[in-house]
DNA sequence: GCGGGGCCTTGACATTTCTCAAGCCCAGGC
DNA sequence: GCCTGGGCTTGAGAAATGTCAAGGCCCCGC
């Protein structure tokens, strides 16, 4: 149906976040022309990352943001003793990096689960432009705000919901993600393997490859491999809500 | 040892960041005495929140931040169908009602463990200032980032951790932040609920229990109901860091 | 078209955690 | 001093998830 423009990865281009399609996702919403024009001199370069590259990783030296123009990132920590936790997935628009603003060290790697292209956002020029522009300075803050709000999302999945429940909260979180840029809302194709999304989900790639066999047993999922066709969100929405638990 | 001062309480008394003895945990962390000032004329009043009271619910207009002075809070989601999940745990210090600022509505509800007193932070006002004092506007950033961070870190123990691991990492936590004011490493009164802890670990109130039980049963501690002290503070992180899988 | 490697699925069994139930401890009110 | 209730502990059995192992699928390069 789209035609990725599959040869602009390496130009110079021209970054424009006034002429970006995701702006209505990403940093400049909200903001007026003569607002957009200071940004876009902000937002000086672009990035290409391969597939299975690092953007950035935990202890490298942290400077800049990024947005994700095209692709998809996860976003994973460790401690020290090999325990790895997948904290993220994420899709165009979407801001990375925050994590580095506390210590000005990244506490966590950014990994491309696809060929992507980020731009690169210097945090010293966002500071500085967003003590002049005020929208900006709330609209940034909002988005760090929200961060924290999605984190605990999470942990609620993570605390309080069974295997099956967190998988259909992952589904019905990527979906309507995906909705709100355009793309079918039933159709998808995962960019993840399944031990990441075990590792996300706080479950062993076992037990998410049994609840995908599950749902598919159920007609709630068609699952091939990655290609997930969603035959009956309700059931997915009525499992988040505990349909069973009651509690 | 020390005596707290009851007598405050309800006094509306001059507040001032500057001559405050948390100021190098909070917001004024780092401020000139010129910075410090106008940090004064901000934080203009001082709350009291009872035992068992909230200082703002989910779903309540957001305006303020919160800075606690004294006591304990805990913070906690909750989903339409009745799930619930503590996120955190706050003392004296530590800033609340970050989550508030991406839709203008709080997201969770912060509920005092004890009798406190917070610093009531106007947002607006935060803002404003933070636009014309730049080592505000970073720490500010910090804060948000850090918060971020933490939660990452409660995520991968959520999702990676066993139940004596994730107490042993809690415990950790709270006798470290403890430490941080003044306060003894290996003794210290737990403010919440078994129920609260598991709540906050994912766990079942009787598996805390049986940690606790264990961890006295292996001299790591000494549990006697909310009183504890750590023997062993080298055994708990053995623990976190996984001494025995070793993976 | 063939072979190899990474990823995924499935089964059987082990382990962890949850659930339910009973009883104890301790603080506070009468 | 006694009673009461909330919170805590402990046990036994159930359920969920993890572990280990075998084999299948599919893409990709040759």
């Amino acid at each position: 149906m789209q035609t990725a423009p599959l040869n602009v990865r390496l130009e110079p281009f021209k970054v424009a976040c006034s002429s970006c399609n995701l702006r209505e996702l990403c940093l400049p919403l909200g903001m007026s022309d003569e607002q957009m024009e200071r940004l876009d001199a902000m937002v000086a370069t672009r990035r290409a990352v391969p597939r299975g590259d690092a953007l950035f990783r935990a202890g490298g030296a942290f400077s800049s943001l990024y947005a994700v123009r095209t692709g998809f990132f996860k976003t994973c920590v460790s401690s020290e003793d090999g325990r790895d936790q997948v904290t993220g997935f994420h899709m165009a628009g979407e801001l990375l990096g925050l994590d580095g603003i506390g210590t000005d060290r990244h506490t966590c790697d950014a990994i491309a689960l696809e060929d992507s292209q980020v731009c690169v956002i210097g945090y010293h020029q966002l500071e500085d432009l967003s003590r002049e522009l005020s929208d900006l300075q709330r609209h940034f803050h909002r988005i760090m705000s929200r961060e924290i709000v999605r984190d605990h999302g999470v942990m609620l999945l993570l605390g309080s919901m069974r295997a099956e429940e967190r998988l259909a909260a992952f589904l019905l979180n990527l979906t309507q993600r995906l909705r709100t840029r355009g793309f079918s809302a039933s159709s998808l194709v995962l960019r993840m393997t399944r031990e990441e999304i075990g590792s996300y989900l706080g479950l062993k790639l076992e037990t998410v490859s049994r609840a995908f066999s599950k749902f598919q047993d159920d007609g709630v999922l068609e699952v091939k491999q990655r290609q997930i066709t969603v035959l009956d969100p309700s059931a997915l929405q009525a499992l988040v809500n505990g349909s069973d638990s009651g509690c």
